[in-house]
RNA sequence: GGUCGGUUGGCCGAGUGGUUAGGCAGCGGUCUGCAAAACCGUGUACGGCGGUUCGAAUCCGCCACUGACCUCCA
């Protein structure tokens, strides 16, 4: 079943062919989270990436070890290396603990994850679980020659690295153009040059989130924590690492120089990375104070949304446009996907009771040839899904009796729909808002869509438009099909 | 300033040297007591100016606009 494709690899700037270091099996490593804030719209896109890729690698045949981390140590917050630890500082503002921080958030993304359908990875480490192994890894640079200890901390010698290795190649960068642009920081009189970064740094006395290690009580610098993960669970080589596009540098390129520097060769075969949200065509970002989050999403509770949009909707939206472009919000985009999702549901639900003939007017073995043939192609999930569409404009015409299909190819078709819809894009059928879980309120629409309808027989049209408006007004939508009248509750 | 991208029809968004992406909206139709919903049909776009070519939106050059990274960031 595992068929020959192609990845678009950030070091090489091409796609290429995917072979993995051992037959049958991937090792997958994504930049997580940093648990300090609540999951937003960008967050989504680069966990429905790579949870895409994950999905379509097992569905093709591969067994995966995907490895996502929780970072909850480390991060600065200032400019300078003095900057106070990220989740503490947020820790101070909130008034807790900053594990208890990390746990709150890491709940938040958890259940927005699971909201949205993105499954778990195979192992979800935290940082401030590795920092033995952090330590080691710096012990390693340290014995390499290209880490150096000063006043306590560990950083990284990259001037030294760069002389007898790449780098800058993975972000396009000059080592002599990122020398001339770094800025002189203060607390950088540790430091042999602007460009080294910390791999392991000496808490200051404030500083509650620390470990003792053979240079200081401290923690790990932000980088190593990938490096020392990824080679834990997946190898000191390994297949795939992905994140967003803004780790390029100077995270990703960082792990790069670490892991060649600790164990003599590079860590990562293929390097992918997903684009931003930009939101009025900027970026989406914690950052930049623009970030909706997940919930106000799923709530509408956000100055900017006109509505609320459904987990689903916001997955079928992000599948729409390939992972390496930008993808740009807007309420009308997001009303397009929810429709379309609509569309290709309601289709996928008539597949079964699909009246079948003895031949078929479309060739279902070429849909899914380029359903898979799509996916193939670094994941082009909007070709597939174009494709999709087609199946559901022939589902819909046969249900409309203009065109047939035989029961081979019904089947054939319904496991197409399966395997795209709900194993390899993860688009589940939302529940029926909370309406489907009150009985009463049920029984109490049902009655009235009955006497509407004994109305209607009486051509009794004022009462019943009067039954259809003033549901209406409230929020209920009634169809009237062939086979009778349903309704829903439009949120 | 440096580096790398982007500019596609009303909106979102694929793609590519010559052939319909797709979704949404709009329009027309079917259905309906009328609607709504649903379904069917329908669009002919590729920033500007040059160049290469039998042929470019697709390749090259210049220009304009815009974005990302260069600091934590998905």
């Amino acid at each position: 079943m595992i068929q020959e494709i192609q990845i678009y690899n950030t070091l090489t700037r091409k796609k290429e062919v995917f072979t993995p270091l051992v037959p049958g099996k991937v090792g997958l490593y994504v930049c997580g989270p940093t648990v300090y804030g609540p999951p937003h719209l960008g967050h989504a896109r680069s966990a429905i990436t790579f949870d895409l890729i994950f999905r379509f690698l097992k569905q093709i045949g591969y067994k995966v070890r995907y490895v996502r981390n929780i970072t909850d140590v480390g991060h600065l917050v200032a400019d300078a290396d003095e900057g106070e630890d990220k989740i503490e500082q947020q820790a101070k503002l909130d008034e807790l603990e900053p594990m208890e921080v990390v746990q709150i958030y890491t709940n938040l993304f958890h259940k927005a994850m699971d909201m949205l359908n993105v499954e778990s990875p195979s192992i979800e480490p935290h940082a401030s679980g590795h920092i033995i192994e952090q330590i080691e890894e710096v012990k390693k640079i340290l014995d390499s020659g290209y880490g150096y200890e000063s006043n306590g901390s560990v950083y990284f010698d990259v001037e030294k690295f760069a002389s007898e290795n790449e780098y800058g190649k993975l972000s396009g960068r000059k080592i002599e153009d990122l020398i001339s642009n770094t800025r002189v920081l203060d607390g950088q009189i540790e430091k042999h040059s602007g460009l080294d970064f910390a791999i392991w740094k000496k808490a200051q006395p404030e500083h509650i989130m620390r470990w003792p290690s053979p240079w200081s009580d401290g923690f790990p610098g932000w980088h190593i924590e990938c490096t020392a993960m990824s080679t834990k669970y997946l190898g000191e080589t390994f297949d795939i690492h992905g994140g967003g596009m803004d780790l390029t540098f100077p995270h990703h390129e960082a792990e790069m120089a670490q892991a060649q520097a600790a164990h003599g060769k590079p860590a990562v075969r293929y390097w992918m990375h997903n684009n931003m949200i930009t939101l009025n065509g900027q970026k989406m970002g914690k950052s930049l104070g623009n970030a909706i989050s997940l919930e106000q999403f799923f709530s509408g509770n956000h100055p900017l949304l006109e509505k609320s949009y459904s987990p689903m909707t916001i997955r079928f939206f992000m599948l729409q446009a390939h992972y390496r472009s930008t993808l740009d919000f807007s309420n009308e985009a997001l009303q397009a996907s929810e429709k379309g999702l609509e569309r290709l549901m309601n289709a996928v639900a008539k597949i079964e009771s699909l009246p079948v003939s003895d031949s078929s007017t479309l060739n279902i073995a070429e849909l899914t040839a380029n359903c898979y043939a799509a996916m193939s192609d670094d994941m082009n999930s909007p070709i597939a899904i174009a494709s999709l569409f087609e199946g559901v404009k022939f589902i819909n015409s046969i249900s409309d009796g203009k065109s047939t299909i035989t029961s081979e190819d019904r089947d054939a078709l319904k496991s197409l729909f399966h395997a795209f819809v709900f194993d390899i894009f993860g688009l589940n059928a939302e529940d029926q808002n909370e309406s489907g879980s009150n009985e009463v309120l049920n029984e109490v629409v049902d009655l009235l869509m009955k006497l509407r309808t004994e109305a209607k027989a009486n051509k009794d049209w004022a009462t019943s438009d009067k039954i259809r408006n003033e549901l209406a007004a409230i929020g209920f939508e009634i169809k009237d099909g062939k086979e009778g009248v349903s309704w829903e509750l439009k949120k």
